[in-house]
RNA sequence: UGGGGUGUAGCCAAGCGGUAAGGCAAGGGACUUUGACUCCCUCAUUCGUAGGUUCGAUCCCUGCCACCCCAGCCA
């Protein structure tokens, strides 16, 4: 409810410190996704971190794009990107905001760097590179183009710039330490060389700024405060710092008159789930292979995927805040989404759906008997106001329902046995009627027409309730339900396995169903998502944007009967 | 075997020198016109491990062990 208490955290444990300090007067932080593929499940904790944030200490949250490799990314990316996040019901208040906006600027200050003597170009090659660069253990060496007069770095940065040379024959690197333990302070690259369109700047550019230099300028160019980014940045905050500084962003002076003071960067522990993955990868190969329709396959990880599947934004919300925010590595078991997912749509509207229908016919009503009942919309908030149900001589049930040989404790249908019809009448099981193969055709019921709900004869105890579809007025559907798409394997699976993601897909992960639901209900919500909670009930989605016919997984679908 | 991190229940996760929150899962019970939901109850004498400091340590110190990240002209 609206009333949770989201615990606290150690980043905002630093920002409260950060606060008292002085360092800074705001909380504005940033989302920065590159835009080279569709959100997924695990970038919601980066999301939810950034906005929540931001919303928390009434700050600011930018959207920006991470757009510095034009090789990989596309504005389709971009645009579902910003769908998702609306969709989780979070706003970009500090603004929208590219990367590639500030390639001017970027390169501005590069040049800058060269002047002071803090960058220079290099003319190694990839390999050579890597080899100057050292291992773990032993220190690297310098490149001996480290020293070149900083008026010859000046001129072949600017040539570089004007496209006089090929890719990968020059690089712009950072001046900073080649034996340093930390390997990402051995002179990083500033800039390469990419004849690759860009799909914002077109064919501007053909020199592109590194993550490194353009992350933490771009956080200060916009003036963020916190810089929340997942652990395997923990070894680029050094840098982060370095570049900071040298272009005159001072996150620890304590500037008179509220001045900014720069970005500070956090880390924290990214999110993990049990069966699922969370590499955008494999889900590449995924969709380029044709294992799913597409990144929105409602098997997918991604948002769009979960959305069509029946997700709603504030369930995936609620268990990120739930997970928690921590440094520790962790994978989160997926039954903790599913518990989020059940609570969220057990506050809305539901109506009656039979998955597996089996037939009940009246024998003691003459053919065309029929009535109409109210149904309440939700049993624990008459607000949600009531429909009615119409009920005639025959009715879907579903098959589980009923059992001809029934363990002790069955409480549902059986030979001889009574039943109350959800929201209707009482019936008893009078005769099984079979096929020529033995197999149940439907069941013969007496009615109980003096057991109508409301009435004074419904007050009669029986030990069991069932949903049910009048079978004359219903909507016939053939629907899909998903569950997970990876198998248990995928959790134990080394880094080697998991390279064939292929190999660890669930051949159940889709499930064709064929059933009934409420006739009018189902005309007047086409095109909305169902979702069935336990038991075969539908819930309408009404967080639901997207229009499609596939039916959702059924959360749990364990069977709730015990032996 | 360099550097940076992290170890609290089956899974997450609080805890910040005063005697182990909460959620998920699991088990038991009550209620129920959904065997759902809801509601009760149970579930770590112990915090990776071995020492040390202290009246007192999950919290501080030292050693050890385990796991994760880093050698892209990816982000």
């Amino acid at each position: 409810m609206e009333n949770e208490v989201v615990r606290s955290n150690f980043i905002w444990d630093a920002i409260d410190q950060d606060l008292e300090k002085g360092r800074c007067q705001q909380v504005h932080t940033r989302f920065p996704p590159e835009p080279n593929g569709y959100l997924h499940i695990g970038h919601c904790k980066a999301l939810v971190t950034d906005f929540g944030t931001a919303e928390k200490y009434n700050g600011l949250c930018n959207l920006r794009f991470d757009d510095t490799n034009p090789a990989k990314e596309d504005n389709e990316y971009a645009e579902g990107i910003k769908r998702d996040i609306e969709w989780l019901g979070f706003h970009w208040t500090g603004g929208l905001f590219f990367a590639s906006d500030y390639y001017q600027r970027l390169y501005d200050i590069a040049e800058d760097f060269i002047k002071r003597g803090l960058a220079y170009v290099d003319e190694l090659s990839a390999d050579e590179m890597r080899e100057y660069r050292g291992t773990l253990t032993t220190p690297g060496k310098n490149s001996p183009w480290r020293d070149r007069p900083m008026e010859e770095s000046l001129d072949l940065f600017r040539r570089m710039k004007a496209g006089e040379f090929e890719e990968g024959r020059y690089i712009l690197r950072a001046k900073i330490d080649m034996a340093s333990p930390n390997i990402n302070m051995r002179d990083p690259a500033m800039y390469r060389i990419l004849y690759k369109e860009h799909w914002r700047t077109g064919k501007e550019w053909c020199i592109y700024p590194m993550y490194d230099f353009a992350h933490p300028l771009s956080d200060a160019f916009e003036g963020i405060t916190f810089s929340l980014c997942s652990l395997e940045f923990e070894n680029h905050r050094p840098l982060y710092d370095w570049f900071c500084e040298h272009a005159g962003f001072h996150k620890e002076a304590i500037v008179n008159g509220g001045v900014y003071h720069g970005p500070r960067q956090i880390e924290f522990a990214r999110l993990n789930i049990t069966r699922t993955v969370m590499s955008k990868r494999h889900l590449r190969r995924l969709v380029e292979e044709n294992f799913v329709s597409g990144w929105d396959d409602p098997r997918m990880p991604t948002l769009c995927g979960m959305r069509r599947r029946g997700y709603t934004g504030s369930a995936i919300r609620s268990f990120v805040e739930q997970v928690g925010l921590a440094k520790a590595d962790s994978t989160v078991d997926v039954q903790m989404l599913d518990a989020c997912v059940r609570a969220d749509m057990e506050k809305m509207p539901r109506a009656m759906a039979v998955l597996n229908p089996l037939k009940v016919v009246f024998t003691n009503v003459p053919d065309d008997w029929q009535d109409e009942l109210p149904m309440e919309n939700h049993p624990d908030f008459p607000e949600m106001g009531a429909r009615n149900v119409t009920i005639s001589k025959e009715i879907w049930i579903e098959k589980e329902d009923f059992m001809e040989e029934p363990p002790k404790k069955f409480f549902r249908l059986k030979p001889e046995g009574e039943v109350r019809l959800k929201g209707a009448y009482i019936i008893k099981c009078e005769n099984v009627v079979k096929n020529e193969n033995g197999e149940i055709d439907y069941v013969e019921c007496s009615i109980d027409l003096s057991s109508r709900s409301g009435s004074e004869g419904a007050n009669r105890k029986v030990k069991g309730t069932i949903h049910w579809v009048n079978a004359r007025d219903c909507a016939p559907f053939e629907g899909r339900l998903y569950d997970q798409l990876m198998t248990e394997e995928w959790d134990t699976a080394s880094p080697e396995e998991k390279k064939d993601v292929t190999r660890f897909l669930s051949p159940d992960s889709l499930i064709v169903v064929q059933g009934y639901c409420e006739h009018a209900l189902a005309v007047a919500k086409t095109g909305d998502t169902f979702q069935f909670l336990r038991n075969g009930y539908f819930c309408m989605d009404q967080d639901s944007t997207e229009d499609h016919s596939v039916y959702n997984r059924v959360v749990s679908l364990k069977s709730s009967f015990k032996v």
